[in-house]
RNA sequence: GCCUCUGUAGCUCAGUCGGUAGAGCAGUGGACUGAAAAUCCACGUGUCGUUGGUUCGAUUCCGACCGGAGGCA
């Protein structure tokens, strides 16, 4: 059985998740969308080796800043890293914010096809020809329980929606319901680090960004972005580098930047909160409850072993 | 001390020719199936600085007071 330790930013998952798996005898795989990526360190928060009380941590670093990485990788790559340390009679334990790559992970769900850039483009280009209300008729043709569910705004997911039909022939709706009715891939213990009070959480986020600035963050960007980049890339969206990099840019002053940081942190916060509310599974084990990280681990390892 | 301007949502400000008010930002809730630290949706009552006066009725007009900004001495 896999242990998660999941919750929003700045909560302490790293520190539980390498105790845990010490405790366990377990080696940590990383959930997280971010700290994937190589040379983003102090911005994405990533673990030091101090931080890894000598456990294996998985899953950190396997792709470069320019790459874009994705839940298809992931699922694939985490599987092979679980298997692997399950044969080994180890237990593997999930770290990590990303609700999207633990959900899909878990519950086995299938990205077997292959995407198709130069369709997701052209798509792309003619919503913003035609707009997404067009788009969104275009999509009822074939799909309409999708179109329905969907705002002309989301482009995303409407070219998403329609890329899927056309590359495979079937509609998301479709691929969705089976996906959704296969049963799940693995059986896991849920834990998700919390605070009760949301202004605690808050406080404790823009601490966290003051410490990622002094920690050096600006070189950090600035390294990135000499190292070239695109603008576009997925690793530059991640919080703190973006507005790090209208920093450098000239676009923002520090002290804005600075605040922005923390205003996304937060919003991105409440969006991870929200993601988790609805997993009735997750064990909420709120900070504020516990004296510290040696308690919490005592109790999860507890209740691991019961299950 | 005198003069002018100003005080409305957490912040920046609109507005009511007198019938108790609304934007942006912040914030909150939600969605989420190959970008997810992404993307999208919904949600606006607050002693209109305090206190008197005029009025059927004042946040709006008048006075005083309190706070802020500027000017003249």
């Amino acid at each position: 059985m896999i242990a998660v330790i999941t919750g929003p930013t700045a909560t302490g998952k790293t520190a539980v998740g390498a105790l845990l798996a010490k405790t366990l005898g377990g080696e940590v795989i990383s959930a997280d969308s971010m700290q994937i990526y190589k040379q983003m360190d102090i911005g994405t928060a990533k673990p030091t080796k101090e931080e890894m009380l000598g456990v294996p941590h998985h899953l950190y670093d396997i792709a470069e800043p320019h790459e874009s990485y994705s839940v298809a990788r992931y699922i694939s790559d985490a599987s092979n890293c679980i298997n692997d340390i399950l044969s080994r009679g180890r237990v593997p334990v999930l770290v990590g914010g990303t609700g999207l790559y633990i959900e899909s992970l878990l519950s086995g769900r299938s990205f077997s096809f292959r995407g198709d850039e130069a369709l997701r483009k052209s798509l792309e280009e003619e919503y913003d020809l035609n707009g997404g209300v067009n788009m969104l008729s275009k999509l009822r043709v074939f799909d309409p329980a999708s179109a329905d569910k969907l705002y002309p705004n989301d482009k995303r997911r409407i070219v998403r929606a329609i890329e899927v039909y056309l590359t495979t022939n079937k509609t998301i709706t479709q691929h969705d319901l089976e996906t959704k009715s296969l049963p799940p891939k693995y059986s896991a213990m849920k834990a998700a680090l919390s605070f009760s009070d949301r202004a605690v959480l808050y406080s404790r986020i823009d601490q966290r960004v003051d410490n990622m600035l002094s920690a050096g963050l600006e070189e950090e960007v600035r390294s990135l972005l000499d190292g070239g980049i695109p603008p576009g890339s997925t690793s530059m969206q991640a919080i703190g580098y973006k507005e790090m990099a209208s920093y450098i840019k000239g676009q923002l002053s520090l002290d804005e930047a600075v605040d922005k940081i923390k205003m996304e942190s937060r919003r991105y916060a409440k969006r991870q909160l929200s993601w988790l509310r609805r997993d009735s599974q997750i064990r909420w084990m709120l900070r504020d409850e516990f004296s510290g990280v040696e308690s919490i681990v005592r109790r999860l390892a507890e209740e691991y072993e019961a299950k």
